[in-house]
DNA sequence: AACCATGCTACAAATAATGTAGCATGGTTT
DNA sequence: AAACCATGCTACATTATTTGTAGCATGGTT
């Protein structure tokens, strides 16, 4: 799969617009989840393999390459990390994680799936 | 696929935690495009393929689908919109806007891919 | 020399997404 | 009434992505 780079022509759109590329690679499976568990510390490939519970460590290293790329987590003495960037990015993520939970309330109450 | 309900065990995670399961709905390709897209309004199913580019109607069904059992959208008179709870969701999300274009620039900058 | 951990790759099987055509319903115009 | 439009959507074959398991290659430790 390409990576999804700001400016050129991505998954589901050619407009360039950087929020396109972002959607696309967050849209991707366990990308989200990856930098969601990057939160709690540097890992390893393997630490990280077993943070996010049933990750393929093909998928994994998939994922990594692209984050890698677009400079959103890179590889340290201590493991893999958040950027800067990375870290900003999540910052503004964080949020949903309290978010979620009122949201799980509501989505029970109202229809027990 | 199944729709990710928060309290069960959804793609990729076992515990049944809310944010699991969020973590699961935005990584479905398009999930995050989407509710971007019902941000400047609501949109008839038409509209919003347009709005998405290039979304096959089958696969913006489903997600329509699964967005509307978790109760971030619904579909009115007026097409599909999102609720309150979408609304919160996306409110948190919007500064990923801002974000994505300085990201642009920085690595645009760092490495011309 | 045997052991351990690291990051990672190979590859077949299973699953998900795309693209195109078109159905079914309901309203409007001729 | 017949033709036309728009709506939300479905069918289905093709293509792309993900999974799961095994294991390689490198480097450090016992």
């Amino acid at each position: 799969m390409n990576i999804p780079v700001p400016g050129s022509p991505v998954r589901g759109s050619t407009t360039g617009k950087p929020i396109m590329a972002l959607l696309d690679l967050l849209g991707r499976t366990w990308a989200l989840g990856i930098i969601w568990n990057l939160q709690q510390g540097p890992a390893t490939f393997r630490e990280l393999q077993h943070r996010c519970e049933q990750i393929s460590p093909t998928l994994l290293n998939s994922r990594l390459k692209e984050l890698k790329t677009l400079q959103l987590i890179d590889l340290q003495d201590s493991g893999y990390q958040l950027t800067e960037q990375g870290l900003k990015l999540i910052s503004i993520i964080l949020p949903l994680g309290d978010w979620s939970t009122n949201w799980a309330k509501q989505v029970l109450q109202e229809t027990p799936l």
